[in-house]
DNA sequence: CGGTTATGTATAG
DNA sequence: TATACCTAACCGC
C-alpha cells in the first residue's frame, strides 16, 4: 500500500491540479455509478488527507472518501499542469517510486484516453483526468461523516496540527506490543508496514515491547522520527529510511537511492543488518510480516 | 499463463 | 484467527 505519505501526495496533487475546476465524474467499471452521479458536474473545493484516508470536497457540500487499501492507485494525465507523477498508490516493487509522467509535457490535451482496466472512478476537468483503480473504500459522505471518521483516527505525523502527546499517551497506556500499536490507525494514523518496521529499527525498539514498558522519551522519539521519515516520503514519492553512510556510495538525494539500499530491515529477511551484520529476522505480527534485527533491537 | 505477492482493512466465527 | 475484498506486477513453467 500506499502508506500515509502517498495519500498526502494525492491530496496535494488534487489540490494543485483540480481545485476550482468543474469535474465530470463517471465510473467506467460501473461499480460507482450512483456515487459518481452525485458529484458529477460539481466543483472541487479542496482535498485533504488524514492518515490513509483521502477526502475530496465538492461545492455541493458532499465529500468523496477514498481509501486505497492494499492495491488501490490513482493515475493522472493531461496538459502541462499535470506534469509530475502520473501514478500514485500501490507500489508493486520494493523501494519503487511513483511512475513519472511520460507525456510530452506540451499544452495540448485532447481528452482522456479510453479507460484501461477496472476504473472505479474517472474525474475529468478541462485540463486533465484522474482514474481510480482498486480502492478498498470509495463513497460519497457528508462533511459531518468526514469529521466523525477523522475523530476516530489517531494523530497523523504528516499533519502539523497533530498532538504528539496524544500518541505518546495512547501507546504507553496499553500492554499491546509497540509493533502492533504502530499499525493501529486509532493510535497513530498513516503508518503502514514499511514505516513500522523501519522506525522501530531506527529507534532500536524491540517490536514486542509492551507499550507500558516504552519510555516516554523513546515514544516521542518514534513520533519525531516518523515526522521526519514521512515528510521525506512526501517529498520523494517513495519510502527511503537509510542514511547515506548505510548505503552504497554515490547515491545522492533520496529519490536517487537504489531500491536495494532504501530500507534497513523491510523485506530483507536473512540479509545482513546494515549496522551489525546479524541476519534480519521475519515473523508474523498482526497478520502482517514484521522485519527486525534481533541484535540491534534486542529486548 | 497461472500462482504468488503486496506499503490494508472489514467482517465473520 | 481466518477470510474476503479485488488489482496489477512479477516469477516460474
Amino acid at each position: 500500500m500506499p502508506e500515509g505519505h502517498s495519500i498526502h501526495r494525492l491530496a496535494r496533487q488534487f489540490t494543485s491540479v483540480f481545485t476550482g475546476e468543474t469535474l465530470k465524474a463517471s465510473s467506467p467499471q460501473g461499480r460507482f455509478l450512483e456515487g459518481a452521479g452525485r458529484i458529477d458536474g460539481s466543483v472541487l473545493t479542496g482535498a485533504r488527507a488524514h492518515g490513509k484516508q483521502l477526502f475530496l470536497e465538492f461545492d455541493n457540500d458532499l465529500v468523496m472518501r477514498v481509501h486505497l487499501g492494499l492495491y488501490g492507485a490513482w493515475s493522472f494525465g493531461g496538459d502541462s499542469r499535470f506534469r509530475g507523477a502520473s501514478s500514485i498508490g500501490a507500489p508493486r516493487r520494493v523501494g519503487e517510486r511513483e511512475t513519472p509522467n511520460d507525456d510530452d509535457g506540451g499544452s495540448s490535451y485532447g481528452g482522456p484516453p479510453a479507460p484501461v482496466g477496472a476504473v472505479r472512478v474517472r474525474l475529468v476537468s478541462k485540463h486533465g483526468w484522474a482514474d481510480l483503480r482498486g480502492p478498498t473504500a470509495c463513497e460519497i459522505i457528508t462533511q459531518a461523516e468526514r469529521d466523525a471518521i477523522i475523530a476516530k483516527l489517531g494523530p497523523d505525523p504528516l499533519n502539523p496540527d497533530s498532538d504528539p502527546a496524544r500518541f505518546v499517551a495512547r501507546v504507553r497506556r496499553t500492554r499491546t506490543a509497540v509493533g502492533l500499536s504502530l499499525m493501529n490507525q486509532a493510535v497513530i494514523a498513516g503508518v503502514g508496514n514499511v514505516y513500522r518496521a523501519e522506525v522501530l529499527f531506527r529507534r532500536r525498539v524491540h517490536p514486542w515491547l509492551p507499550g507500558v514498558a516504552l519510555g516516554e522519551v523513546t515514544a516521542l522519539a518514534l513520533w519525531e522520527d516518523l515526522v521526519l521519515l514521512m515528510n521525506d516520503g512526501v517529498r520523494a514519492g517513495r519510502i527511503v529510511t537509510t542514511t547515506p553512510q548505510h548505503r552504497s556510495p554515490g547515491s545522492g538525494s533520496s529519490s536517487a537511492v537504489p531500491a536495494e539500499d532504501a530500507h534497513y530491515v523491510y523485506k530483507r529477511t536473512g540479509l545482513e543488518c546494515r549496522i551489525c551484520g546479524t541476519p534480519v529476522a521475519m515473523a508474523e505480527m498482526g497478520a502482517r510480516k514484521l522485519y527486525w534485527c534481533p541484535y540491534c533491537q534486542a529486548d
